[in-house]
DNA sequence: GTGGTCTAGACCACA
DNA sequence: GTGGTCTAGACCACA
């Protein structure tokens, strides 16, 4: 399943549902104007609390990912996903940083680096739209 | 400086001087054998409770990137050191995840994702060693 | 249509249809006597639930704006319409007092949400009856 | 007091007190860089559940009125408050109608109305930065 | 002491 | 049935 939760992780549930929700919707798995599953289908689901995945849900409609159409239910939002840009790169920039800290502890080169990202990125890109 | 915090971000401030320390060693600011700061110098010097550098230092001696002396103070760790590579593979396999996901909220293609990348790494290899 | 609905709006169903019908009433879209279409007519036209739409018709007659003649249907109605003072003054002196600070928030000047309003007020003065 | 809240509103209390801070800040009752209270002495003052308080605190932060700085509490943020534009445009313009649909209902003449927003205006500018 | 997270549970507006 | 609000209370990371 696509939703999988780890609850001995340090992140916070409701981030990790939300970081697994902007994942799936980035990979094709949920489609624009896909149906969420309702709080409480997912909160047994899960087996946590609804108020739990309500925060979540709620932090991803602040986002634009999904929206909640009064007592309908909640979908995938339609719209082009307006992200703030700027804060956007700068984290993009960041977590290149991180990556090349962390390769350099693993003691990995520059050039196995860049072979290891360009798999990732064809990874990526084949498994897109798969069930 | 290489060392600056930022008080507003989410992320622990300690969190913050341990990624600082590490990039720092990685990119040869700081070399083995280099004497660290006190924890008392460095909080007056940041502004930030002794307990938080404190706090930082364990990790990072734990991580093995310093060593402390007894009574001689702290340095950069000598001897090469021994990162968990199951571990770190694992982290760098997420952070790669996490720029796709960012990338694709951001309507960055993948061709302008690995060019960035490119120069990013570019980037990082020559400063290394510059002030 | 001078009657839309915005399912994902925060603001209830039911309350921007009582905006909606108010607000045609007072360009003159509806006029005292007209016909009101009923509430299966209206549910089925807006693919909403019939209950939404009867509370709606519930709240205009409250106010006096609409009026049921037993078994012959709903009309706007052609009294005077009553209403509170007193609680309407109280409502346009909060309307103006949210623009002001949405204003503030918006980087707008004084001078500029005047003008804004007197544009508005104009636009409205001129639109009285048209279709 | 700046703060005050009607528990029997329709409108959530975590919402009033949102509009009550932004307000303040619009109004210079708030200035950036002042401390807020913490959750709980606002909880304890108002008698109000400490998560009501929090979850107000969250979305001022979210919309970039406020910021929290690890432990040491919230403050009015300093930075230039970025709104979205449009949203608030469209927001402006709706408050705007409102105002129109209302003032009819009332039978106030435009007339009356441009003069009653003109000393709306006047008011909030005078006692702007007042305490 | 500070805010953040999570649970359990009640109640309510809306459709 | 749907999500939104609020309370009470516990626990925890951080500084």
């Amino acid at each position: 399943m696509w939703l999988d939760i780890d609850p001995r992780s340090s992140t916070p549930i409701y981030v990790q549902l939300v970081q697994r929700v902007k994942e799936a919707v980035a990979r094709g798995f949920l489609r624009p104007g896909d149906r969420m599953p309702t709080v409480r289908e997912l909160a047994s689901l899960l087996m946590i609390n609804p108020n739990t995945i309500a925060k979540a849900y709620q932090r991803l409609e602040q986002e634009g990912i999904i929206e909640t159409m009064r007592s309908r239910g909640t979908f995938v939002a339609v719209g082009s996903v307006q992200i703030n840009k700027e804060q956007g790169r700068k984290k993009l920039t960041e977590l290149i940083h991180d990556m090349l800290v962390e390769a350099y502890y693993l003691g990995i080169s520059n050039e196995e680096l860049q072979s290891l990202f360009m798999n990732s990125l064809q990874d990526w890109e084949n498994r897109k739209g798969e069930q």
